[in-house]
DNA sequence: AATAGTATTGCAAACATTTTCATTTTTGGG
DNA sequence: CCCAAAAATGAAAATGTTTGCAATACTATT
């Protein structure tokens, strides 16, 4: 009952040393935590002091080890160094955080082998619930997530027939609507600065409802020119650039905010006026990118509302794992600012 | 030896499964893990085997509770919302990640209370290491660390006596500096812009740093408007285009790159010319700054040298716990770019 | 005051590993 | 082919919780 004194030194204070303290057994110390109407009230607060005085702090990995929940969630993003997914992010995370959940962040870099590599080490963790950024992922990584049977969902590309929950928009749709605004300006020389979308399920839809709605438009003289780029400011501005002082097109469509900040400054480099001489279109809509001057035309991605239902998704099927599959698509919002107009032949 | 088969379905192969599979006991299994140089190349080829067909995936929380360490470190940032974190915490987590290290991350939205929380939870989970940004935190906090002896490195802000390890640049310099290269150019109403630096001390040390440069030159008629603003660039463009249309100063110190970019914009929306009528100076070279036009005149504050640097020493105290306290301080640079010149009394 | 019922508590097994110590196997030299 | 030394392996205890079941202590009712 108490616990054998012989023992050595412990530096951590453990349940058997607030029990001891206390003057109870440690079931009754572990059920105050875990089921404290079980507890009488006064018991209970003997128990309370007996926590601050050995400064005891339960220890997850003997719940975990013993079947209880983690209370963490993985969260694997391809990068959190620029800020793609910096709102979606915390979105999620604060939603989780609120619900006492710990989250594990890992990044991969757009390398999926590497995110095999963080799923399993998330499950080492046994953590309770995984999350995952677009569709595409290797083979070994879906076939584990299936035998393992652990909670997953999958954020930012809305798929219809998803394996696992789903929380996205149509990153076709985003390509197309922003395409279209284009066209429907009267623009024809449409210059596509994309990431390369190796890895990246995102910027292939989005590049492929581009060019759908180039290809729609092709009967009234439409033309594209496809330049690949990278998640970097200076590189965008770079490649956007060379794209620009070729002098081919009236508007640049650009794969994400990232890539059409790059292309602003390009044009103001280049002593290019935006938008009389040339349009700017972009996907995404990140914080600031509307406080630019002129504001950046954008098709709206809610990531925080995205980071959020997923938290909530992710945490229904953790506490409910049969429930029905559950696909939200998330709508887009086109917003045409400064940095788009009207194609003016006269230029 | 082989376990009692009798025992009801699982689905999460362990321990024992693989040891069965293997025909060899779970010591065994075990040390392939832990010390492969102990079992035959022989063993430890069948006991592959084994892992592969069970499908076994090892189980944290059982070696963590059994005083191992747990392969997890907690790192609480104030935000990472703003690209303000982006760079830091994406090199820590780089460095930490090929250790094959697990990196929970928290916010606490500049709320140190939360921070203590967050603290809390992270201990829970038994964390091998805890990383923290800036040198201010209540009480209750830096007490828990002390009493947990668990390795913790201070990021961001240096301190000559900080009591944990420390990596970080003097944010007071980084004021100073950046106020100087104004003073320097010849500007002497010089409007300061800094985020609200309530629990933040980061912030507060760069605005001391800035005054003091001030009151340095105060002779020389130096005068300073300061204005509170906050980390987003809608914000601060807002509270920048307050300030300017004033039209008392004649140059911006922001208090970090986020501010900066507000101002550039609302300059720009002003029709104010940068750097002609109002110069620009910032804090912080986030990524992108440079490709700004005019590029944004900032002190570099190499944010992915300090988060590298900071995971290294994490590690080092990690598996030697007893070394002396390192404090590294990192230096700053100075660059001015193109949003700031010479005060031309002209205007 | 006795009884039935309920509320509270304790005992001990279970969870999945690691590690010490003891035992067995292998190796190399004669 | 034997023996000592070294290498490889196994048995069992230990790690810090939770929980089912049993035991005990209250409470209300008669």
């Amino acid at each position: 009952m108490l616990r054998d004194m012989g023992k050595k030194y412990k530096d951590q204070a453990d349940i058997f040393d607030v029990a001891n303290a206390a003057g109870v057994s440690t079931s009754t110390v572990s059920r105050t935590f875990n089921h404290p109407d079980l507890v009488r009230p006064q018991t209970r607060k003997r128990i309370a002091e007996a926590i601050k005085t050995t400064g005891y702090i339960r220890n997850r990995a003997a719940q975990t080890i013993h079947g209880r929940r983690s209370g963490t969630v993985g969260f694997i993003v391809p990068t959190i160094e620029h800020t793609i997914f910096a709102e979606l992010v915390h979105a999620f995370s604060q939603t989780l955080e609120a619900e006492d959940y710990s989250i594990i962040l890992s990044s991969h870099d757009y390398d999926l082998r590497r995110e095999y590599h963080h799923l399993r080490k998330l499950l080492e963790h046994r953590v309770d619930g995984i999350a995952l950024i677009g569709q595409m992922h290797r083979n070994e990584t879906n076939q584990l997530l299936k035998i393992q049977k652990i909670p997953v969902v999958n954020i930012w590309n809305y798929s219809e027939n998803s394996y696992f929950d789903c929380i996205g928009a149509s990153n076709f749709e985003a390509g197309y609507v922003a395409c279209k605004h284009l066209l429907d300006l009267g623009h024809e020389k449409i210059g596509l600065v994309f990431p390369d979308h190796f890895d990246n399920d995102r910027a292939e839809d989005r590049l492929n409802g581009a060019k759908t709605a180039l290809a729609e438009a092709h009967d009234y003289g439409s033309e594209q020119f496809v330049k690949f780029s990278s998640y970097s400011v200076s590189r965008a501005k770079l490649d956007c650039m060379e794209l620009l002082s070729q002098g081919k097109t009236s508007a640049l469509l650009c794969g994400n905010d990232v890539i059409g900040r790059g292309a602003l400054h390009a044009a103001r480099e280049l002593g290019i006026t935006i938008p009389d001489e040339q349009s700017i279109m972009s996907i995404g809509d990140f914080k600031g990118s509307a406080d630019f001057v002129p504001s950046l035309s954008t098709v709206r991605i809610p990531s925080e509302k995205i980071g959020r239902l997923s938290a909530e998704v992710l945490l229904k099927r953790i506490l409910q794992p049969e429930c029905a599959v559950e696909r939200q698509k998330i709508s887009l919002e086109l917003l045409p600012r400064q940095s788009t107009c009207k194609w003016q032949p006269a230029y």
